[in-house]
DNA sequence: GTCTTATATGCGTATATGCTCATATAGGCA
DNA sequence: TGCCTATATGAGCATATACGCATATAAGAC
């Protein structure tokens, strides 16, 4: 029986679509200002919207989506709402990204790591 | 002048952007499979359309977007095109999102890694 | 209870992206 | 030349996603 082909095929499947939403949530350049802003611990969502110039709709909006893809923590304090990053795997993806991308551009963008 | 500072801004702006449109190619199911399909050298378009299931069309195009973002190589002999990984760093990201993924998910996709 | 502040959400719109069909290009062979 | 194969591309459609406006919810102060 070619089951286990089929199956590991399948599993396969689920897998790319498990990792390509995971990289689509990190595909958004005010997602990646909003882990930006929050790699020195966690800020409440006012804070956020201070820190990026977005919209509050919108801030709310993707750190909702970043939570849901347990990148953040959400903490309520009272009228507030704080959130950290939990995933740490970020900050390396993120290195390895810009890394690449230097390479990939001769150095144009000298600040990209910062 | 607080030049500096908004300088500074800008150019993480445009990082942003370009490290977000990195993540978005590899933000798509079949694109994953097209570099899995390639971790063992080089593939002509026909060998990937067999691997991957998908159409001509669709496997050509996505061969495109990787082959912009500078992931893969494009070679020409005689009427087909091989295309390699040309970015090792891939490799790398997707073993980190693999591993965060089983992390979150608690190992119910096991076969993730493989 | 009212009023204010902080955050979230429903809805409509604009744009982007993936997919397919048909066709174009490019190279090899007779 | 004409024909076949391998790959790329233009056009159209369907879906997803980001954004803003207005409004809802939740919590504190009074």
């Amino acid at each position: 029986m070619p089951r286990n082909k089929k199956s590991l095929h399948v599993l396969s499947d689920e897998a790319m679509a498990l990792v390509a939403r995971r990289f689509g949530v990190l595909a958004e350049p005010m997602r990646l200002r909003l882990l930006h802003s929050m790699c020195d611990g966690e800020k409440s969502v006012g804070e956020l919207v201070k820190l990026t110039g977005g919209t509050q709709t919108n801030v709310s909006r993707h750190l909702q989506t970043l939570a849901h893809a347990h990148l953040l923590a959400r903490r309520k304090e009272g009228l507030q709402v704080f959130y950290t990053i939990s995933d740490p795997s970020i900050f390396r993806l993120c290195e390895l990204v810009c890394g690449s991308l230097e390479k990939s551009l001769g150095r144009q963008v000298q600040t990209l790591a910062r």
